[in-house]
RNA sequence: CGGGGCGUAGUAUACCGGUAGUACGUCUGCUUUGGGAGCAGAUAGACCGAGUUCGAUUCUCGGCGCCCCGACCA
């Protein structure tokens, strides 16, 4: 698109008023929007972020067998009831309403009640299972403190997967599955090589769970990381019956502060027990159905990249979530052929289903390079007088900032690639 | 929820018990043009309410909002 039509703005300055790094450079350049304390809006380079990294979730979860579906996020209050998590020393961070004819309602926190309700209606025989569900969807937590950024807001979306297995074992297997998948996801967006399986705490529905934590001095977590194993044990259940029983000794860990990016815990029987979902076994006996949640938050998961991969001029975007593959910037100087090449380049990428943000505004040349560094796109191209003279288009990585005057083909296949 | 801090143009800030100055942005003009240009002109501001006072953006109280530390985080 051409950047001449963006409604967004880049500005020097963030607003005094965020102090995560996160928001400062998504600001800055354009991206979110903050509505209120832990609130943000998604725009136009935000929102292709945010899709480009739901898409990745969603293929590694199509992948391994899960149905996507959307759930409202208004919640009747009667579900929650039967599994005694209505209260608000329940669950703290409950948003809770009231429709006009004077009924309560819950803005939705989390989805397993609603979802075990409606697997209910379809699951009856070990036929229907194993089954796996999930949805991209709002969640509203009344959070006492939001922080961080995007990184703890009130408002955002999560992807919650959940399992519907016959047994612990059946269960036991995808959950591998679905740790792997994880694992194949923080790969793709970038940041595969600082996140890590973590050893962590249940909560109130089971012994252990497991979280996926990126290294990273802002974040809220602690954690202790064994690097020859690449695994950590979050400090929460930081024991030494732990330690024994995942085979690491202390010596061996380091301690350091990272971000919880994804998690994957049990549930067992809690809901399906208090909502009713049974299924009959293949002789006939009533079974509860074994249940796993797993979740990953694209928001969060934005803002960690943020955090993690930017650096003193902006933002650096990998290449597959990046919101647009390529940044084509004319440098014309009023010069009309010039404009007249980059124009027949942008065309050009088009034809070649590449989609360049074409930055065709009539500034000087420093407001655009800084603009593009501070919007992160991973490749850019320029079209100047000196790359007319030299016969290509000049190429170079936002990373690296290695440039190379390269003829139009090749730069075709560079993107490509 | 405990503790601390802060609310001044779109953004970042300054000064002041006598109605506010600078920079960036935006607009006009001229000059410039490969790393956030220069000159000239213009635009635009005290969170809300009450109190003290001749007079409050400034002081006091309350409200609202925002940030940080801690607690919390299904």
């Amino acid at each position: 698109m051409r950047q001449s039509q963006l409604f967004t703005k880049t500005r020097k300055l963030a607003p005094k008023d965020e102090v995560a790094k996160n928001a400062q450079l998504l600001i800055r350049a354009g991206f979110i929007h903050k509505e209120m304390a832990g609130a943000y809006s998604y725009l136009p380079l935000g929102l292709r972020v945010l899709t480009n990294i739901e898409n990745i979730i969603r293929e590694e979860m199509n992948a391994i067998g899960g149905q996507e579906i959307t759930m409202t996020a208004l919640q009747s209050p009667a579900l929650w009831k039967k599994s005694d998590r209505w209260r608000d020393d329940a669950i703290d961070v409950w948003f809770k309403t009231e429709l006009k004819s004077g009924g309560e309602l819950g803005l939705a926190t989390t989805h397993e009640e609603p979802l075990t309700a409606l697997m209910a209606e379809y699951i009856s025989s070990y036929k229907d299972l194993p089954k796996y569900v999930y949805q991209f969807q709002t969640k509203f937590r009344n959070e006492l403190r939001a922080k961080s950024g995007i990184m703890r807001t009130r408002e955002f979306v999560m992807k919650d997967l959940y399992s519907f297995s016959r047994s612990e074992e059946e269960f036991r297997t995808f959950y591998e599955q679905c740790a792997a998948a994880y694992v194949k996801i923080f790969k793709r967006v970038g940041i595969g090589q600082m996140t890590f399986r973590t050893f962590a705490s249940g909560g109130s529905f089971s012994k252990y769970s497991d979280e996926f934590q990126t290294l990273c001095d802002a974040g809220e977590d602690t954690v202790h990381l064994h690097r020859g194993k690449g695994i950590a044990v979050n400090k929460e259940v930081y024991t030494d019956e732990v330690l024994a029983d995942l085979g690491i000794k202390k010596e061996e860990l380091e301690e350091v502060k990272a971000i919880e990016v994804g998690n994957i815990f049990p549930l067992g029987t809690r809901f399906s027990d208090a909502l009713g979902l049974t299924f009959k076994d293949d002789k006939g006996t009533e079974q509860p159905v074994v249940m796993g949640s797993y979740g990953i938050g694209p928001g969060r998961l934005m803002g960690t990249i943020v955090e993690v991969l930017s650096d003193e001029k902006g933002i650096v975007w990998p290449k597959e979530i990046s919101p647009f593959p390529v940044h084509l910037i004319s440098v014309s100087s009023g010069n009309a052929d010039v404009v007249g090449e980059a124009d027949r380049i942008y065309e050009l990428l088009k034809e070649n289903g590449i989609e360049a943000l074409y930055d065709d505004r009539d500034i000087r040349a420093g407001e655009k390079f800084a603009d593009a560094d501070l919007i992160g796109i991973p490749t850019r191209l320029v079209v100047s007088e000196k790359t007319m003279t030299e016969g290509g288009v000049e190429v170079s990585g936002r990373q690296n900032g290695a440039t190379a005057i390269v003829s139009e083909n090749e730069v075709i296949e560079r993107i490509r690639n």
